[in-house]
DNA sequence: CCCAGTGATGACACAGTGTGTCATGAGTGC
DNA sequence: GCACTCATGACACACTGTGTCATCACTGGG
């Protein structure tokens, strides 16, 4: 998973200074910490990398992408779980099952969240590009159950439900500080979720 | 509701040529359209709308918002309907009473509507900021039920699940073609998320 | 009729984003 | 040793978004 035996005698990597990508994110994250995302240009950010502006965007495409480098990598993973899901289940029921496997995973990983969070909640240029994320998702989704041979638009009304438990449960998560899983986070909102709808 | 007798003799109104950000929402539509968002520079707009670049973003923040002129007033007009439903109601009942009520109202003012859906669908810049409006909508529901003494928990999980109806009600209706009320496609979407939930 | 005030507009300057293009220079393989 | 590759730097450019000041039409009072 991490390292691939055979892309090392193809590619060292090494060539000038190595990992100028990682120090980017670094870069990045502390100044919007230190300054504000507004009050850093990517000309800061590049030049605590030890780079120039122009090959800052060599490596992100704009200067809010370095926050979710990455995170495309969260809806094939999903889309994939879903469609391993057990064949027989109900789509809602496939979908959360799948949410529940990759989540186990997905915090596992995460590495500076709460830096993460604190930044993304104080600039709204940031929560926009964060809903596009999130809209990748829903969109993985959809698609994967439609390979399922769910009806289209089962599948947009699952995969959109199926975002909202997936959010929140993450939140909760982040917020129980390790004293929760994310598998019981899921299933608590999922519930509550249940009850709203029911109870009408 | 159009024109207020009290602002007629206050503010006439007219000086110079009037109208000007109906002429600048009309001239960004077409050249969108015609062009593409990304092959239309604000000072396009401008031109074609008889002022200059500094103008147009005297009327608008950003070279988006120009396409989400009167997106403000749903927000709060959700809120208030949603602060007016029966105090008895379940939230989830509450908020869909509301959403039925001012969408209602929404559908007989949309002008434009397919135009505007064909240049969002066609960029994700636009589709960013879409979102954007949608988060306000979510936002604007959780704070009113609030207002409600729902809990903070059940209140954003209803919030976002009356958004993903809200939203799916509004795209079938368009899809309709005036075939359907708004209320019975929300109706629909409703009774379709209950499905979906239910059945897991 | 003139005149000060108000408010929309134009003109200009400037910081910053994002991109195209070419040069450089370090490491690789023959 | 030599051509080749490729990350990087240097430079130019179009465009966004903002601050500031001038202009100019229209208003209301004298």
């Amino acid at each position: 998973m991490a390292q691939c035996a055979i892309t090392c005698y193809r590619r060292p990597v090494a060539r000038w200074d190595p990992g100028a990508e990682e120090r980017l994110k670094r870069a990045a994250l502390e100044l919007y910490l230190e300054r504000g995302y507004d009050n850093v240009t990517v000309t800061h950010i590049a030049e605590r990398a030890g780079l120039t502006r122009r090959s800052y965007f060599r490596y992100f495409p704009d200067k809010r992408e370095v926050l979710f480098a990455g995170s495309e990598r969260l809806p094939p993973a999903l889309a994939e779980a879903v469609r391993a899901a057990d064949p027989d289940a109900a789509p809602l029921a496939a979908v959360l099952d799948a949410l529940a496997r990759v989540g186990a995973e997905l915090v596992e990983q995460v590495d500076g969240a709460t830096e993460r969070r604190a930044v993304i909640d104080a600039s709204p240029e940031l929560q926009e590009r964060e809903r596009t994320k999130t809209a990748a998702i829903t969109a993985a989704i959809r698609d994967a159950l439609k390979q399922r041979q769910v009806n289209a638009e089962t599948a947009e009304l699952v995969a959109q439900l199926a975002t909202v438990a997936f959010q929140n449960a993450f939140r909760h998560w982040i917020e129980a500080e390790g004293r929760a899983s994310f598998g019981s986070c899921l299933h608590t909102v999922t519930d509550e979720l249940r009850t709203a709808l029911a109870g009408t």
